[in-house]
DNA sequence: AGTAGAACGGAATCTTTCGTTCCCGTATGC
DNA sequence: GCATACGGGAACGAAAGATTCCGTTCTACT
């Protein structure tokens, strides 16, 4: 199977990753960014989704829904109970589907769908939370609402490539984790810290 | 003293007083919006400063000297080693300088003085980790990078009003602090976790 | 071989946003 | 009294960006 069918199937799929890339990285990009880094054209975009509120909630329904699979890999797992709820963050720090889902919250009108899938993932955070507490394994005065906040904390790390973004998240995610476990220690941190380089590059402007 | 050279010395204040808390809750924010938070015209801005631009740079240079003063006094504690690197970050915090000249860095041609300011800025920090560090009473494996992007993360949070968004982001410092203290240990953790009221308010707003 | 039409690329259009400028009334300080 | 510094806010022009439109290409089917 090859010819134009195949190649329309083929920018549904590019479109959807351009997208979701280019909005991660700044939710306020323009939709011709996107379409650049799919390497379509803009009216490629508009043939599928008839305006650009449509493919963020698009994109916010896909964030919601993985947020939800991951939670609910961690909720299966019935081994070691603070290494389930472990794998749980870091699993959603790696989907990296808060910058998005909460940026994007507030700039247009919550689908019904939107909604029912988050109220599926609020509850499966809410029931990993729990178990993580009754469990003994995670401090009690940190709330669900806590955990959510901590996870746009790191969403709102942002430096150098993605995988430098990505390692440096882990990082802090860890550190984090240090202070939410009982009992409480200190563990390695992964990744190295930033080096003074790093961080300066923010004083000159990019373009 | 009235008339109008007090009105003109009352706007000065005002106008940067307006100008910080808005750039500080939005960085992108027209300036009209100053004016009007500032109850002046736009005229009265231009009147003082040249251009966006150079409003922006006075305010990134403000909030270096007063990062610089928060850090000197901190310096200056000659007490517990952890008391007094813990009202170096609580000061931090506080002082909200973080948001501005982070999000406005790339947005303009820094000065030789904001240059220099920064540099001092840094180098205070520097000393104060270090101090804290050989006093044996901050991990060894986190540095001053780490703070300084710690810093950045807790500048992220905002929900609410204003002393309400500082509530918040005392009670992750605090959190934060627990994982970051030899010997690692849990402290009660200040103000009340954030109700799932103030979360789900993003999925509604605001014009 | 020929043709209808799906898919595209991308320029043109239309709207909105925002920095800056300009004009004018006011009342202050001399 | 009155020249004028000051400040209010409408007007202007540039820029950004969403959406539309049109000409082109290539497939699928006769």
């Amino acid at each position: 199977m090859s010819g134009r069918k195949a190649q329309a199937a083929r920018n549904d799929e590019l479109i959807l990753q351009a997208a979701r890339a280019v909005f991660t990285a700044d939710p306020g990009a323009p939709i011709a960014a996107v379409a650049e880094k799919a390497g379509v054209g803009i009216s490629a975009l508009y043939r599928r989704y008839p305006s650009k509120e449509a493919l963020l909630q698009k994109l916010c329904g896909d964030g919601l829904k993985l947020y939800a699979a991951v939670a609910q890999r961690a909720m299966d797992d019935e081994g070691d109970p603070w290494e389930a709820f472990a794998s749980y963050l870091r699993g959603i720090v790696d989907a990296d589907t808060n910058s998005l889902t909460i940026k994007l919250a507030g700039t247009f009108q919550p689908t019904e769908e939107l909604y029912h899938d988050a109220v599926r993932a609020g509850d499966l955070a809410t029931r990993l939370h729990r178990r993580a507490v009754e469990a003994g394994v995670l401090r009690a005065d940190v709330t669900v609402a806590d955990i959510a906040l901590l996870f746009e904390q790191i969403a709102s790390i942002k430096l150098g490539d993605e995988e430098r973004t990505s390692q440096l998240r882990h990082r802090y995610l860890t550190l984090m984790m240090d202070s939410l476990r009982v009992p409480p220690a200190h563990r390695d941190l992964p990744g190295p810290a930033p080096a003074d380089e790093e961080l300066q590059v923010r004083w000159y402007p990019s373009r």
